[in-house]
DNA sequence: CTTGATGCAAAGGATTTGCACAAAT
DNA sequence: ATTTGTGCAAATCCTTTGCATCAAG
């Protein structure tokens, strides 16, 4: 087994799970994606080995659980993603009104801010926080330079 | 009609949607709320009214693409409070891991930090942010002292 | 009158679950 | 050997839609 699972092994088998093959290959589908997948996404990536869809809804769940993944709905459907050993404190999402896509911001500087708030906002209200989910809507860089474009035309005409 | 509802009376028939006696009575449900409600628990409080719920689901819908409602997603389902002449122009909610309450964080200078910083992201990656959706999770403070006891009775053991 | 709104029931899509069987420790 | 995992299909839950009818402007 690669090295990088050995940990998530361990952590499942801590808390009273196998580490199956079914878990191994939908945890590594959301290690090696780029982007957040839903479930059906995982599930067609990886139905070529046989795995049922309630096998990858199941296995999310533990994950989900034991805070390997992270869930993040849009649109009233749940993407995942690596939370753990992810070396990403804080995920902030954007998403995009006219384009519809799902942009991950993770600059140091403002997830330092925002960690910072969130300190005060612990103090503040006298709670504890163990996860902070931020997603912000709006206009992307792309869709921005577009609209300005098109203003630009019609003012011409 | 109360001068309230004139507002939204005006907005939508601005785009197009006739303010009936449905949508009047499903909008009044959400502003008289203190807390967050989902379809479910609007239908059940209306249904004396003799509106389905197709109705409600079509003018929650309509509401909240005029930006009347916001929809906060909790575990799948969609849950929706005020969002314009609300008073307030930051939602932050908070949502604890033990007795699953729903807190709204609303300090006047919290919201300040935190559009202050909604600025620097725009800045920082070109965007434009319309809304932003922003949920902690974690202990309350009620919940929080609980635990403060059992540990204590714990030691005492 | 014309157009959108409604109620109902059926359809749709995501997620969960019951069950018999298989696999892991 | 015992316990948890799996695949499948059925069930469940939330939400949308088609259709005939109703109501608002």
């Amino acid at each position: 087994m690669k090295d990088d699972l050995i940990s998530f092994k361990k952590l499942l088998e801590k808390n009273g799970y196998k580490f199956t093959m079914g878990k191994r290959i939908v945890l590594k589908t959301i290690l090696d994606s780029k982007t957040h997948l839903n479930v059906k996404e995982i599930y067609e990536r990886i139905k070529e080995y046989q795995i049922g869809l309630a096998t990858v809804y199941r296995a999310i769940k533990v994950f989900n659980k034991l805070g390997i993944v992270k869930e993040i709905n849009i649109n009233g459907i749940s993407y995942y993603e690596m939370k753990i050993f992810s070396g990403k404190p804080l995920h902030i999402h954007f998403k995009c009104f006219k384009c519809n896509s799902i942009i991950d911001l993770d600059s140091q500087s403002l997830n330092f801010d925002y960690l910072k708030l969130n300190k005060k906002v612990e103090e503040e209200n006298n709670i504890v926080i163990y996860d902070s989910n931020i997603m912000f809507e709006g206009l992307c860089s792309k869709c921005r330079e577009e609209l300005k474009c098109q203003d630009q035309q019609n003012l011409e005409e």
